[in-house]
DNA sequence: TCAGGTCGGTACGACATCGTACAAAGTGCC
DNA sequence: GGCACTTTGTACGATGTCGTACCGACCTGA
């Protein structure tokens, strides 16, 4: 039997190959910071399924903008994976509560060069992340607040399974990358049609349906082939652990 | 000898990995399309040194933005590539005359599987790319028009290789997914001070430092990035072909 | 030299968002 | 209950960009 909780994608290696990881388990909490803008990081990260991590980027103004996230179907920090090359900036942080397995760059290389069903789960996972911040680029240039923030809504809902999402506008706002009064204008918004409920500390979704209509066309096409990558993950998960 | 004006990742290939491609030699002009939004195409392209393909994405409404650019050091359509699933919605033009060399996704796909160096060399150059995205994501939801025309100005003269970069004001408010009036003032307002010359269909780069000084801070970790992927194929660039 | 088309300069009201400020409401702690 | 703090609601002028329109400049070919 799978252990519950676990990374999808780890799932799918064999006992003895996610064994050769020597992953470390790891409890992170809203607005941890996984890994520094800037800083180079031997770890590689593999958020369980119901956890989050949005990859920010920031200005020198100080301002910052969610660029994509990555929940249980995905691995964190590709970079370190795909080049020796020192990063270039993104920044990371754990949206909501969760558990990782954190995994040290050498050995998930060593994985990566000799299995190649992982390999190529890893590679058609950076593509399905390339996509959604090709996504976001277009997404964050010509679409109003309330669609986008209806957009990033139904996204992380999805990914955490919850319809209750606790976070405060404040966050929202470096999220869409918007000041936050029009966070609040946007929230009260949907709000005001029963879409959301919006309460200190959370966002409530109460109308799925409702949501997916105020939301610009964006959300289908990151959400269907992240959900799409999520089945078939699935299907491939290995017994035991 | 090397051959002149080919792709540099190609160059780095031995010669018989080469041939083993079959690439096909095609010539291509401003505004031509590569791949059209939502379509499977089985061809791999890489630009020939000078050459620039601009990958844009268009909404339901017709507008379209530029999300990065791919020039000889890169490799189009990694997509094919990196998963068998269905492509997303990214189009692709061509940016001023360019030779490719086309290669057949399959032919690719051994040499990427079989050959290792190569192989990094492709996922490094992917990691380039998610950067460049990534950077626009934000740029595009924080930095005004004319600083952005400043930045993509530097980042695609020094693909092409020269200050005269042919173009219409209308191409480029497409490309910065602005309005066509937008961009008109931003180039006068940079040519009013001799940073570049405005003619008729051509943007013509007159002071670098200037330029420099007056794009957003996207600029150089881009560039940065890219050119020095590009000087180290250029190191490894094999004779003969 | 003229006609038709493309391209660029400019104007102006509409609108979204910014920047900032401040008050009201909710929460936790003593 | 009362206090300090965080979060949220709201207001308002400033600003950047949009949408649209129109005209003049330039280019090409007859």
């Amino acid at each position: 039997m799978p252990s519950p909780s676990r990374s999808l994608l780890l799932d799918t290696l064999a006992p003895d190959a996610r064994a050769s990881l020597r992953a470390q388990e790891e409890e992170h909490r809203l607005s941890d910071v996984l890994i520094k803008a800037d800083e180079r990081s031997e770890s590689i990260f593999f958020p369980h399924n119901g956890a989050l991590v949005s990859i920010i980027r920031s200005t020198e103004s100080g301002s910052m903008v969610e660029v994509g996230v990555i929940g249980g179907e995905g691995i964190f920090n590709v970079h370190t994976l795909l080049t020796d090359s020192p990063p270039t900036g993104s920044e990371s942080l754990v949206q909501g509560e969760g558990r990782f397995s954190r995994v040290k760059a050498s050995r998930i290389k060593e994985v990566f060069r000799g299995n190649e069903p992982f390999r190529d789960l890893v590679l058609e996972y950076t593509s399905i992340f390339l996509d959604q911040v090709t996504q976001n680029a277009v997404c964050n240039r010509l679409h109003p607040i309330e669609q986008r923030l209806a957009k990033w809504t139904l996204i992380v809902r999805e990914r955490v399974g919850s319809d209750d999402l606790q976070l405060t506008h404040d966050f929202l706002s470096h999220m869409l990358g918007v000041h936050r009064p029009g966070v609040s204008i946007a929230v009260n918004a949907l709000a005001q049609d029963d879409v959301i409920e919006s309460r200190r500390n959370h966002i409530i979704v109460r109308d799925l349906e409702g949501l997916r209509a105020r939301a610009c066309e964006c959300h289908a096409p990151i959400n269907d082939r992240l959900n799409a990558f999520t089945a078939k993950l699935k299907k491939r998960a290995v017994s035991g652990g």
